[in-house]
DNA sequence: TTGTAGGCGTTATCAG
DNA sequence: CTGATAACGCCTACAA
């Protein structure tokens, strides 16, 4: 009297249709050419039992694959406030959603070791985020790295943090500054790149230690600096939201930016809220996101991956002037 | 000569370790008892043949979970720009996580239909996003909508916006206040309520139409309605990201925050770069994820749910004054 | 074009 | 505490 109990399965579907259930999944997945009039009744059998398709659980174990790309970006509240966060993952989730694969975020804490990944990217994360490499590796999980370490059986992508900030320090150097300091981030291969970068134009550039690409850090420490530190010319940033903080807090202090100090910046995003265009090293996030996304994605298919250095280009905006 | 040339199963670990398959599979999971001996024996079969532990993908099937809870938060860009869904989103991982649940991103466009999802979040997103809604409902996949619109089937997480739009409208009315204009967002249940509380107290406030939490956007119509619009003596917007658009765009003419010029967001967030604390409606954002996130655990595990609205809190700040 | 049969790797039930 | 056995729901050679 009663309809199942429990959700029907294809072979529910199979027999109401009266086909084999080969043809009912052939009819769903178009793998191989069923007769329209065949597919039809299919279709026809399955809204007539409430059957909403094939069940991904048993697709997927069959498979062999979870359609779900894990993504680490570090602590959430702290990655995503970086506006160059953004238009990455949202290139990163454009092709992998056209791949029909879903972005699965991988918190710093919580360890997802039971979770099927079929890849997983690290965004700009640090040690501490690396707790599941093992695990992954262990299960021969492809793993895509964006501006990470350096680990074995790992793809690349980056941008050339060297030749930008070396082309930013050039553009300075040109404009008169000689004395210049730089704000820095967690210690990382990127930041160590970029500071080789500056150090080829200015050898002697003083550091701001900065941890984060975070505005009140920025300005804090600029504070300090502008009261005490020695007496630069240029302050050289390594986000757009580091600068953002320290034009604020310079403008604070009476100084005008670029007239008593110019501050360059990293990224290239909006800081709309800043009534100033920042000099600074446009990254292509979007083509950095989907060369990541497309990276994993032949991974997964088994392809080989070359690693991706992308290119940087200087933009020079009203936040630098002459020395 | 060569080991197994597929991934070791629990059924190779088991045979090593010279236990059975269900004895195996009970020394990972630790769903029952096992002698420590034996536990002991089936691990170091399994470090000897590097087998990873359990099958996820195989264990998912088996018990018609997939451990993955999904979020739709419409179009990814413009979603996390907005500083208050941060700490939302946060804290739903944060649970999710600590419970052993993955959260994956659900962009608009889209559509997953092939993910094996065990209940997905709607968070803030208007109806081009509904698109899956159907497909979910048929699958019996349980949804949690947070300040969505109300549909039959899902539990709701939302603030209280009425209320803590009223207060608003109070304190500014207590101020002396009398002619008022109301920056909105996308028509919605939530934008309806929030007017509707204040014209409980302002019935005539003018309304300029935003469609987003949009600085930009906020700059430019409250440049044409401070240059054209009627005359009014506070602006109430809502978000503080919007707030923060008319305060710089109100500066810029030369009118003073709060003296010749009210300005009120909603939210409570931080604007570090606004040097001025703005007058706002606090929403708990952090308790909100963590309500969204425990409802939709309840519900995977087919406890009854009941939907939720939290309240919200006036804070005065220093972008309202007198009139 | 359609049917048959086997297995993907686990976990759960039930008996010993 | 341990072992045999039966699903979980689908996909895909292979055969007809």
């Amino acid at each position: 009297m009663s309809g199942p109990p429990r959700p029907p399965t294809l072979a529910d579907v199979a027999a109401v249709a009266g086909v084999s259930l080969s043809t009912a999944s052939l009819a769903f997945s178009g793998n191989k050419p069923v007769s329209e009039a065949t597919r039809q009744r299919v279709l026809a059998a399955a809204s007539s039992l409430g059957y909403a398709g094939p069940n991904p659980l048993a697709s997927n174990l069959r498979r062999g694959r979870s359609g779900v790309v894990g993504i680490a970006v570090g602590q959430l509240s702290s990655a995503f406030r970086d506006p160059a966060a953004l238009p990455m993952l949202d290139a990163v989730s454009e092709v992998l959603g056209a791949a029909g694969m879903g972005l699965l975020l991988m918190a710093d804490d919580d360890a997802h070791p039971r979770l099927p990944l079929d890849a997983v990217i690290y965004d700009n994360c640090g040690r501490e985020t690396w707790h599941a490499y093992d695990d992954l590796v262990a299960r021969d999980v492809p793993l895509v790295v964006v501006e990470g370490p350096c680990w074995p059986g790992t793809t690349f992508v980056d941008i050339d943090h060297r030749r930008g900030s070396a082309a930013l320090a050039a553009h300075l150097h040109d404009h008169g500054h000689r004395r210049v300091a730089t704000m820095t981030l967690e210690a990382s291969r990127p930041q160590r790149e970029r500071e080789a970068g500056l150090r080829q134009v200015f050898p002697d550039a003083h550091v701001i230690g900065a941890c984060a690409s975070d505005l009140a850090e920025a300005q804090s420490l600029a504070s300090d600096y502008l009261a005490t530190g020695p007496d630069v010319t240029a302050i050289v940033c390594q986000s757009d939201v580091q600068a953002a903080g320290v034009v604020l807090e310079a403008r604070r202090r009476g100084l005008s930016v670029p007239g008593d100090l110019s501050v360059a910046g990293f990224d290239g995003v909006d800081t709309p809220w800043l009534d100033l265009s920042l000099t600074t090293v446009v990254q292509p996030l979007a083509d950095k996101g989907r060369a990541t996304a497309h990276a994993a994605l032949a991974r997964i298919a088994g392809e080989p991956v070359a690693d991706v250095v992308l290119p940087v280009e200087l933009r020079v905006g009203g936040s630098t002037g002459p020395a």
